[in-house]
DNA sequence: AAAAATTAATGAACACTGTTTAGTAAAAAT
DNA sequence: ATTTTTACTAAACAGTGTTCATTAATTTTT
């Protein structure tokens, strides 16, 4: 009964098909400015098809979130071979923020779209997620126990260098950073990760 | 030639009309959740007459944003009669976040929004906004003046703090704090805020 | 091998979106 | 009283996400 494990892979096939093309056309045009019907099209097949394939557009935002998730954890996950855990942190932080420049569109999807976030949390790229920001807050709890910070309170720690990486990449990807010169906008972030790494030293 | 004057007023009634129920239903319902036609059959025009009153929804947007941009302005002057700067300065970092916390659809209209970011620049909105922006700064330069700091990198140091807060608000109000349970939220933003005020204390 | 059943894909339809425009009725100016 | 200007509307256009009856192809059963 082979024919059963053929179709399997070809409806795998397909859903790849989908992603794909759904995720080149995302990076190119934004998230809003792709429709079902593009999709469709870029793929040769009729708009209906996504649907046997994707509840719906939401269910292929998660998908494609799934997909922004194992990228980013692609980009992170190497400082996880750093031994010392304050160089493994600082390394995290840059790597971070590196992430959401140079893929806005994904960490837009990740971080900053908005989406049905209470029906997320049992999918896989909810889990992805976690467990990288899981080895981020480890590697704090790292930190704490050698006591790289005066401060104990590891939670509020990670929490807080979480927020900085994020405002600054999301001022950043947003364009909130219009009163500096575009020249000096990554200059600025740069000197700012520098600060607040020179700031957490002393927590 | 009191018509003119009478015909201005009622345009003008007519265009904060349109204003007025665009932001409720915004509030109500979210910005992408409101349609053209939503806000005439609000104040019961057609959908046509809106565009009399607001060259595109981008337009109206961006008198909604000005509006937001005010009540901010509201929110956050009152910090102006703190003398000393420190303490003006952590004060207006806490309505910062508080006003993101109460207004999260403002916030989030001013700063997280997706909108045609090159065309705002000479717009009401912006100029208030970046006059409350450079108020920020000036508290931080006094500051700085004051020997509050070790650093003297005012740009640097007020971007940094920036970018703590924003992170702060926009994780929260995005719903990406799910990792952390509810009740817990906003203690963390609390001990989160206290923490980066004491990291700035030994900047 | 032929017929029946299952599956995959379609394309038209529905109700919505932002926006434009020809036409209309009322008000103002002549 | 007539012309001009103004304010507004209704219909239309091209697009959106989504559903569904129908068709075409494939697999299973006879």
């Amino acid at each position: 009964m082979g024919i059963t494990q053929r179709k399997e892979r070809e409806k795998e096939a397909m859903r790849q098909r989908i992603l794909d093309a759904a995720l080149q056309l995302f990076r190119e045009r934004g998230y809003d400015g792709v429709s079902i019907r593009n999709i469709a099209e870029a793929i040769e097949y009729s708009p209906g098809t996504i649907y046997l394939y994707f509840k719906d557009k939401s269910e292929l935002f998660f998908a494609l979130q799934f997909e922004a998730a194992a990228l980013k954890r692609d980009h992170l996950m190497p400082v996880a071979g750093i031994e010392d855990p304050w160089e493994r942190l600082v390394e995290f932080g840059r790597r971070y923020i590196d992430f959401g420049m140079k893929h806005p569109d994904m960490y837009d999807l990740l971080f900053i779209t908005r989406a049905p976030m209470e029906y997320i949390e049992n999918q896989e790229c909810w889990q992805l997620g976690l467990a990288t920001h899981s080895f981020f807050v480890e590697t704090v709890q790292a930190c704490v126990d050698k006591r790289y910070f005066r401060s104990t309170d590891t939670e509020t720690i990670a929490y807080t260098l979480w927020c900085h990486a994020h405002g600054l990449v999301s001022l950043f990807i947003r364009e909130r950073m219009r009163m500096y010169p575009e020249e000096k906008r990554e200059a600025l972030a740069q000197k700012s990760f520098t600060m607040i790494v020179k700031m957490a030293e002393s927590l």
